[in-house]
DNA sequence: GTGCTAACCTATTCATATG
DNA sequence: CATATGAATAGGTTAGCAC
């Protein structure tokens, strides 16, 4: 946008949205700043804009930098919290040489940096990785035009890098000719499954990090490129972060090139004793010739594997290293093994395991893709663990790892690198943007009213807008989609932006015009305050399941804006009514057991868990 | 139901800092 | 000088509130 001409003394009309300067800055929009500015800051500004600050607006002239003691400040107050309501701003502009609006604009900055750091690669990125450097690239173009068809553009066997996170970790050479290459491809799952395994490779990757030798560190960078092949393209920040992390630091996934890690080498996982034999899955004794992908219908496939390229080769594991990945870490490579056997157990057995692994409380990393998060998926009718499961994870979300991991994969394959070209220019373009279509002046909005998530939302729960009436024994079920589409392609029932799953309940209150959000508290703001707003304007049935929503915060319903409670950190659920017939019909749901009309719309969850029921071919 | 407002978002521009 | 970073804006969405 252009700024009025700096010549103007006095700008005519601030811009609608000026905020009224509230902070100890406020000065009258004539007053000559007092204030001390940083040092390259000219005073041009007659912007009423800049007025808070009026020292140096620019407009086309010089813009302050925010001092470093105000930065400083600044950083502590995001780091406790990235949104600070109105008064929290307040009371950070009495700290700084900030006005409110600059400080609500450095926030806002703040945010969107932290998002840009955690997006995903670009599909320009991804495509340049993967002809520019890689050599086990396959011959397939890279698809950008979906998450699901470049998932499916990723049957390749470079696509086969894409999810050696778990099996690395302790996985010797790939060279190992014990060492099973399936089970990769069994994460080859639509991107809306994959912000749990995020989790859990970025967790892996911290805790394998004191594992890494200097020459695997050496080797993050291919690593990170690898990953970044399997890269969809219309991913979410949030799962690409997923998938960027998982390949990142692990040690592991650099010697794979057909999964390295040796079953041998592993304990046996508790799942597999506490599993019918038909699902326990045989340990291959040879290098598996075959790879699962992802078919279009988002089911397993077995393919030929082809061989990739040696690599450097890591140490073995210690048995510590081993030992110190758990049993989450255990089942997950116990499962890999399944891709030559093809069948996975159901989500129930899987989880009994899990359970009887690490008691109560699943543990928090033993989050996959979409089609083999079973649990993760499962904790949506788990009224029981969720909690812990979620907390754990949004938790361990929390610690940062995940954009650290990113932003050390952006960097190593940043400017310079011929792999991926400087995007610095275009920093916010989406990293799955779509060429723009010819003659539309206006970008596309996203038709999020008709995205699946909305289309379930509308197929399952009442339709709020109309009011109309449903069967009040039926359990809606809202999907509160995160935002955007792309955040739709994130979904996972235990990470932000998923699908929530919401069951909502009739609301005491007789005219509702909106449906409060159940957890959020109050907002601070006086407008917000209302007797409308029940505590609990939603009783949530599923026992403490509304209580058990993983953290969404900060990045809970990324996009298309609206308030976002910070501190509403919990998955949305509700029900019409309590009982098990509410649970089951839940549990079909889950299961992609729904009527046709709606199956259409669910079609990825469908896809996604036919991958957990035996869906192979 | 509509309008207003506030808050948030993404996308973008561009000044500034940096190598 | 090219690039990265950060400040600022525009345009959009959503929610709460008042009418």
């Amino acid at each position: 946008m252009d700024l009025p001409p700096p010549s103007s003394a006095v700008s005519s009309s601030p811009p609608s949205h000026a905020l009224p300067l509230a902070s100890n800055h406020d000065r009258p929009s004539s007053s000559a700043s007092h204030l001390e500015l940083p040092s390259s800051s000219s005073v041009i500004d007659s912007d009423p804009l800049t007025q808070g600050s009026e020292l140096e607006r620019h407009p086309r002239g010089k813009r302050k930098r925010t001092a470093a003691k105000d930065k400083a400040i600044l950083e502590a107050a995001y780091a406790a919290n990235p949104k600070p309501d109105k008064a929290a701003r307040l009371a950070i502009v009495n700290r700084v040489s900030l006005n409110e609006k600059e400080v609500q604009i450095w926030f806002q900055n703040r945010r969107q940096n932290d998002r840009r750091k955690s997006r995903p690669l670009s599909p320009q990125e991804i495509a340049a990785l993967r002809y520019g450097g890689m050599q086990i690239l396959s011959s397939d173009p890279p698809t950008f035009n979906s998450s699901f068809s470049s998932d499916n553009s990723d049957t390749s066997p470079a696509a086969n890098s894409m999810s050696r996170l778990e099996p690395g970790v302790a996985s010797p050479p790939h060279s190992d000719p014990r060492s099973s290459g399936s089970f990769d491809e069994v994460e080859k799952t639509p991107d809306v499954s994959r912000e749990p395994r995020r989790c859990e490779d970025t967790e892996l990757r911290e805790r394998h990090h004191e594992m890494v030798t200097p020459a695997a560190k050496a080797e993050h960078k291919e690593n990170a490129l690898e990953a970044s092949q399997s890269q969809s393209s219309s991913v979410g920040y949030v799962s690409n972060r997923w998938n960027a992390a998982s390949s990142l630091p692990t040690p592991s996934t650099l010697g794979r090139a057909e999964n390295s890690f040796t079953l041998e080498s592993l304990p046996q996982p508790n799942c597999a004793s506490s599993t019918p034999s038909k699902y326990v899955l045989p340990a291959p004794q040879s290098k598996s010739r075959f790879r699962l992908s992802l078919s279009l219908e988002g089911k397993a496939e077995v393919i030929p594997s082809d061989p990739t390229p040696p690599r450097a080769t890591l140490p073995p594991p210690s048995s510590e290293d081993l030992q110190s990945l758990g049993p989450v870490r255990r089942l997950s490579l116990h499962r890999s093994h399944s891709t030559s056997a093809i069948t996975l157990p159901p989500i129930s057995v899987l989880t009994n395991s899990l359970r009887a692994q690490g008691g109560v409380g699943l543990p928090p990393r033993l989050t996959r893709g979409r089609s083999r998060d079973v649990l993760a998926w499962e904790s949506c009718c788990d009224t029981e663990n969720r909690e812990d499961l979620l907390t754990l994870q949004a938790k361990h979300e929390s610690n940062g790892s995940a954009i650290a991991a990113i932003t050390l994969l952006r960097s190593s394959s940043s400017s310079g690198s011929p792999l991926q070209p400087s995007n610095s220019g275009k920093r916010n373009a989406p990293s799955s943007r779509v060429a723009p279509r010819p003659g539309l002046a206006k970008k596309p909005k996203l038709s999020r009213a008709m995205s699946s998530a909305a289309k379930l939302q509308s197929s399952f729960s009442v339709n709020e807008k109309t009011g109309q009436q449903r069967n009040p024994e039926k359990p809606r079920i809202l999907i509160k989609q995160s935002g955007h589409d792309s955040d739709k392609e994130n979904w996972s029932p235990d990470e932000e932006g998923n699908p929530r799953f919401t069951f909502s309940q009739p609301t005491a209150d007789p005219a509702p015009r909106r449906r409060p959000l159940p957890w959020s508290p109050k907002r601070q703001h006086p407008r917000r305050t209302s007797a409308r707003n029940s505590p609990e304007p939603y009783r949530t049935v599923l026992g403490s399941r509304s209580n058990t929503a993983p953290a969404v915060y900060p990045h809970a319903r990324r996009g298309g804006g609206g308030k976002r409670d910070q501190s509403s950190p919990k998955l949305e659920i509700y029900e019409d009514s309590v009982g098990a017939r509410d649970d089951d019909e839940v549990e079909r749901f889950m299961r992609g057991e729904v009527s046709p009309s709606k199956k259409g719309d669910v079609d990825a969850v469908a896809g996604l868990l036919s991958l957990s029921q035996g869906n192979w071919r």
